[in-house]
DNA sequence: TCCCCATATGCTCAAAATAAGTATAAGTGT
DNA sequence: ACACTTATACTTATTTTGAGCATATGGGGA
């Protein structure tokens, strides 16, 4: 009935990505799609759920979990379509992992997926994605003015506003979890019509091709929470380093919290400011592998931590004009 | 088996409380103290957890939440004591919620306590409190000098400067988890020695009468987590209003967010700040509660979270020296 | 070899945010 | 009228940020 469900996120070659268990079964539709590698809790051999999340997730796919931390437990009802026809409720609580680069090979039976495969409308790294003025604007705005009354109309409205950034409200990375919750809502994900919540007709719109790739169960909503965590996360605990090798560029550095930030930073002051912070020391190292001039190799400075109060990446939040 | 805690949380009098419940039975040493309130979880009644908690918390206190957030998932074999001797382990999830001060009144047979009776030195708004200096930093230094090996000393002593601040490390105020942590496993806190975790003797220090009220089970471990969450939240997103009354002063205000910060504002530049971020706009009336020059009612501008990607109250984290 | 290209790194400058005051306003109670 | 209290406005120096230009240092091809 309790299980422990584990999102294992790293970066690799400057994209983020997240370990999937490929479907077992292609026959039934449902479970063809991918899903979170996940593992019982049992009190009696584990200690706390964390121990038990590790030992599992070492058994099954021989990786060493480093930064670990429990996400958020999912009860809801509709999470599991099967356990709605009257069986029991499945609960799980869910991690969020980060594993290092190098250690990212891929288990068997399971597959490194890149994030934004599974949300595509969070990669602004190479400016806003056309996805969501082609789609989700016109789509969310449609399903905002089908609703029953002017105040659920206007609610919907301003949700929508305040989780995409419409009208100048302006993007805040964070809110991962809001922005499926409401396409799921909507009917954009391919999620929405297998569960079976929204009846057809009526206004509805149907789950669009271009919204990204829809895993088993709620899956895909568990994901949405880590990406937010993890985005939240990186500005001021140094959890970035998590994924990086041993030594590693200042650029390739930038790339990895771009990836995760889902957002373009600028190179003169992505350095200035993590050498301001004192996160990193050089290694005395060099690396060539660009062309260019090779560029110095550097190392997490652990002492950071006991420096600073919130050390991690600062990142703009744009700039205000008012 | 599955239950869910909740942390009510309100400000009253300018000082930030939670509601617990008193024993019923004061027979027995362990169940005097305190506790939350919890609730089970019934998957057939209950769409959602939230849901569930907010029906019994209304059928048991008549209060309604505002502000709900599903806060962690406890489930650690030491968290009671009776499952240890081979009951079914006892998992919890711990939900923050937060009440106005009006609708703050005392449900039967529970009670209002204060945050800062339950953790005495996270209370900085006069000050670094005394308890740091007189009785945690040495207590503290004697457990970490009394570690196996040279390299659990390190540790030990690192972990207690990042949580504590000592040596110009800087006090972090959302470090509440890390701080309790540390004092229960140097067996400072009443609770430690209840568990029965730590053997007494060879170096063992005792629980001090100064280190707060001892709650029941790992209760105040939660709590803990509670206030470190709530002093993030504030900073990003406007939760504070949840507490205040729909009209307020400005200081009334800043004493809220000093209560839940834990630390003194400067007064001019709060007003600033709280006025720069569009989070408050004015009533046209005026509140002659306090004797001097009467102040100006403000209310929340609820259009603040479609303006600004991340509305909060901003604090200062102390300026950087270096 | 020398020049071009690519990337890395250093530096400048203006705009905005912040910390910490000082000064002034507008009430109450004596 | 006066002292006292609290509220609010304004000033100033400093730090942080956003953005761009300039220079450094390698590789590869003419």
């Amino acid at each position: 009935m309790l299980d422990l469900s584990a999102v294992i996120a790293t970066v690799t070659l400057d994209e983020p990505r997240v370990l999937l268990v490929k479907a077992s079964d292609p026959s039934s539709e449902a479970s063809a799609r991918p899903r979170l590698p996940f593992g019982p809790f049992n009190p009696s051999s584990d200690r706390t759920m964390e121990e038990g999340l590790r030992r599992w997730v070492e058994n099954q796919t021989g990786l060493n979990l480093g930064f670990v931390e429990q996400l958020y437990t999912f009860g809801d009802r509709f999470r599991d379509p099967v356990a709605i026809a009257g069986g029991a409720r499945s609960i799980t609580v869910g991690y969020v992992a980060l594993v290092r680069q190098s250690s990212a090979r891929r288990p068997a039976g399971s597959d490194w997926f890149d994030w934004y495969r599974l949300f595509p409308w969070e990669d602004w790294r190479n400016g806003r994605p056309s996805l969501i003025e082609d789609v989700i604007q016109p789509e969310i705005l449609l399903w905002a003015a089908s609703a029953e009354d002017a105040k659920s109309k206007r609610l919907r409205r301003e949700r929508a506003e305040i989780a995409f950034g419409f009208n100048d409200v302006g993007w805040d990375a964070d809110r991962v979890l809001e922005r499926y919750e409401l396409l799921y809502e909507a009917g954009l994900v391919a999620e929405t019509v297998t569960d079976g919540r929204i009846k057809t007709g009526e206004g509805q719109t149907e789950a669009h091709p271009r919204t990204g790739l829809p895993l088993h169960q709620d899956h895909r909503r568990i994901l949405a929470t880590a990406l937010g965590r993890l985005r939240g996360k990186i500005r001021y605990r140094p959890v970035i380093f998590e994924v990086m090798p041993p030594a590693f560029t200042l650029f390739q550095l930038q790339r990895a919290v771009e990836g995760l930030a889902g957002a373009p930073l600028h190179k003169q002051n992505f350095r200035r400011l993590v050498a301001a912070e004192g996160l990193v020391e050089p290694t005395g190292r060099v690396s060539a592998e660009t062309g260019g001039r090779p560029a110095e190799l550097f190392r997490f400075r652990r002492d950071v931590v006991r420096e600073r109060p919130a050390p991690g990446v600062r990142m703009p939040r744009g700039r205000r004009t008012k």
